[in-house]
DNA sequence: TCTCAGCGTGAAGAAGCTGTGAAGCTCGCA
DNA sequence: TGCGAGCTTCACAGCTTCTTCACGCTGAGA
């Protein structure tokens, strides 16, 4: 699942871009001005960002500017200046598209699709801890070079644990990753997918620790 | 210095283009037509394509799908036509951007530096998995040194498979690679493709193994 | 020692997913 | 118009995964 930041100072505009967003399926975070806006950006990673240029205080392509010393995510400018010169700046400094407002919501979600896609098929999304390597993007976990079989909620559940790793996931934080959009409650369900997993690591140098009343950890050595 | 292939009926257009290219230092073939668009992009092997969606007889779309079958190269729509289902249509089935005419000539340098600037072309026109090749430029897949009668969606699917041999493909994936811009949900006849697939693979040393409710991974001996 | 909340574990039914044959549909072609 | 290849849809059996339940264990607190 991918993750977008918004730097947008009109709320009404960030509203709406979320709930685009979040049809798509994407983790979605926001950022009313452009300093808070590459906070957001080191402290979340997202995966694109929607970035407008009409902000107040540090500009969009002043945001854009720093954001590019030291990363590559893709960025799509939103706008409502059509003129030629600005895109081409804003192009040139290293955005990914223009798109101008308003615009149509079925070609801004297929631009997105784009640029994300553009970013190169090498790259492949994993995250690593210790010996443990989770795949997003094939859907495979494995413990130094002997893949493990999941099914897709173990994989889910090593997901967010992994993600954290070393640190204490609360019941509450599992169970909204791992079932989103929930209404009963499956923490009774996530003691036997634990259980599960803990079997599949087996004894291999990863473990889920239990903090009583409060969640799990996974543990490296 | 980079190569551009110009794909467009209109010779006032094409020529424009052309200077423009030039001025930027590209080097620059031009095909008025289609099928032969797509022949001048398997010999010269450009490193970006500009392609006219109104062309006489193959469509510009038609023309896309093509050649996305068995290259990576970035691709600029050009087109007189601003409706947005146009556009979110050619950006899924593969294209890199969608500039309408008339156009400003420095936004449309600008977005040909965009797109080139993240992505290698792919210029492999065959894929190897261990006893399986597949040809793309030609459409032919064969085990050993037999040839694989297949329809085009086998192909294309066994294509997404082989590209990720042994490793797990996504249903969405695949679903997004073989029925690129679909609407409805074709991954009931996933299943059906998966299965004709199979019966053609037969037990060469080939096999297409199936992960519960991910996707679906190739295996070779 | 008793009580109780929280956790681990096994088992079984429910729910969902996959493989497969067959029927219906579309489209190009003669 | 009829034909055939290929694609899609449908139904259903068999299998995998998920959820639920029951029960035992442990450690803290009275």
């Amino acid at each position: 699942m991918s993750k977008a930041l918004i730097i947008d100072d009109e709320q009404q505009m960030r509203r709406l871009l979320r709930m685009l967003l979040e049809s798509r399926g994407y983790e979605v975070c926001e950022a009313d001005e452009g300093q808070r806006g590459l906070q957001e950006a080191a402290f979340h990673r997202p995966d694109v960002v929607l970035l407008d240029l009409g902000l107040p205080g540090l500009g969009g392509l002043e945001v854009l500017k720093r954001l590019r010393e030291w990363s590559d995510v893709p960025v799509l400018i939103l706008s409502v200046r059509d003129q030629e010169a600005t895109k081409v700046q804003a192009l040139e400094i290293g955005a990914d598209d223009y798109v101008t407002k308003p615009f149509g919501s079925a070609e801004l979600l297929a631009r997105l699709d784009v640029i994300q896609r553009r970013r190169g098929p090498r790259h492949t999304p994993e995250i690593i801890a210790g010996a443990l390597k989770v795949d997003l993007l094939h859907h495979e976990a494995q413990i130094g070079d002997e893949a493990l079989k999941l099914t897709p909620t173990e994989f889910a559940l090593l997901k967010v644990l992994t993600e954290h790793a070393g640190r204490i996931v609360t019941q509450n934080q599992i169970v909204k990753q791992v079932w989103p959009g929930q209404s009963s409650d499956p923490s009774e369900g996530l003691r036997v997918h634990i259980n599960h997993l803990r079997k599949k690591l087996g004894d291999r140098g990863v473990r889920i620790v239990n903090e009583p009343g409060i969640g799990y950890r996974l543990e490296t050595e």
